[in-house]
DNA sequence: ATTATCTATAGATCTATAGATAATGC
DNA sequence: ATTATCTATAGATCTATAGATAATGC
């Protein structure tokens, strides 16, 4: 629950923790819909407390300031996304269509999530950078889940033998092909309903992950980027420091 | 020329055009690199006119308001992004390389304009919603030079055999493709070279299109939908109107 | 005289807090 | 007594304009 951890981390004048979450979420879920409508900056801190039923002098016993608010709504949003792909990777049942199966399960979350994965998309820039680096680390948490569906894939032989760097790109294209009915949606829903445009999207992917063997040269990559390992850990030959 | 024509549209008390022209492109450009930095309602208008070295008062006489100034910067970058996706179209020089040497031009593109598209995505919504829907059609106007790319290479056989529905998807997943550089650059560039990411890029967007044939099965779709053949062009079975 | 530019500020916010009041538990 | 909540507002902005000044062209 990064929610949940994280709320610890937010300060608060109020002793009875059960209360803090239970306000929290009160004040986050009246203001992300005031996000979406009307974006972080156009939304005023009273307005955010009207739609949540409290006093603007409660709402600052919750949260130090206005950015707090839109840093737990980040996370929670984060929060249900992980969870919605982890099912959707458990509803996948295996087999010749296991990947189809999980493009599919994914692409409803996105679906379902449509509002709330913009919002993140337009609003992170407006946190304070340290929790920009939370946001984004969460992001790349959940890419990390479809990169170990690849993986597993690609070594169970249901996927062709697919080199790490490779496996990580088409992982960051899964997630954000799913991110580009959200925020392409002002066309994209215009012509194609959300089952026409998986449709579409899961063969797409399917032909970049599954063509055939001699498309996928042998790893040109591994250039032993030479010794040092950082917490960025350029686990493989490839990655490289760009400034 | 987009941005031109657009000038005259937003009102001004100054007559001479040139130097509407001439001052406006200097507020444009100092606003531009401010908005990035730190984002369109962090930036005041003093800061611009600062910036732009003029005063404040001499600002209004400029633009009717701050929102047409972020309005005149998308502009400018979508006008120069088509521009160069233009030029990306012509250096392709056919064969069987060509959509590979778009993909590299198209992406060189994206690199060198990362920090506008960028700013775009971000800012976009703070603008009027006359203006949002402006931008919006900017962004289409490119992705179709892309479905005419496809469209060409598909119909003199130097791509399979590719439906409408399919090759427009598959141009929208191009230049989303070429987009994630930039806004998932935080996590690409501290492992990627751009010329690593074009090079799995281009691989992965070639097996999408290309595939064998027997991954694009017999249009399902051509309903021969009775003649109308309108620019929506609801072509085939499916597209459908949400809300 | 006309056009362009500047300074100074009106007017309208908005965030965050101080200090008063109500509710709760001992 | 302690904890939670509220009202009222200090203090700090920020946008956009009014009215004064400088520059230009006849």
């Amino acid at each position: 629950m990064p929610a949940k951890i994280h709320q610890a981390t937010i300060p608060t004048q109020v002793k009875d923790p059960g209360l803090v979450e239970r306000r929290r979420r009160q004040i986050a879920d009246a203001a992300v819909q005031l996000f979406i409508r009307n974006g972080f900056h156009k939304t005023t801190t009273r307005q955010i407390a009207r739609a949540a039923d409290i006093s603007i002098g409660s709402l600052y016993e919750y949260f130090h300031c206005k950015e707090d608010i839109l840093y737990l709504v980040c996370e929670q949003i984060h929060s249900e996304m992980e969870k919605g792909v982890a099912q959707a990777m458990n509803h996948a049942s295996g087999g010749k269509e296991a990947l189809a199966e999980v493009i599919r399960e994914y692409f409803l979350v996105c679906h379902r999530m449509s509002d709330f994965i913009l919002m993140i998309y337009q609003q992170t820039q407006s946190l304070p950078s340290q929790w920009q680096r939370r946001v984004l680390e969460n992001e790349l948490r959940i890419t990390g889940l479809l990169v170990g569906v690849l993986a597993r894939l690609a070594s169970s032989g249901e996927l062709p033998r697919l080199n790490e760097r490779t496996i990580e790109i088409l992982a960051h294209n899964i997630v954000v092909l799913g991110h580009m009915w959200t925020f392409r949606r002002w066309f994209l829903a215009k012509h194609y309903r959300i089952e026409d445009y998986i449709r579409l999207q899961t063969a797409a992917i399917l032909r970049m992950c599954t063509a055939g063997p001699e498309e996928f040269p042998a790893p040109i990559d591994p250039p032993a980027a030479g010794g040092g390992s950082d917490a960025d850990s350029p686990s493989e030959g490839g990655p490289r420091e760009v400034s």
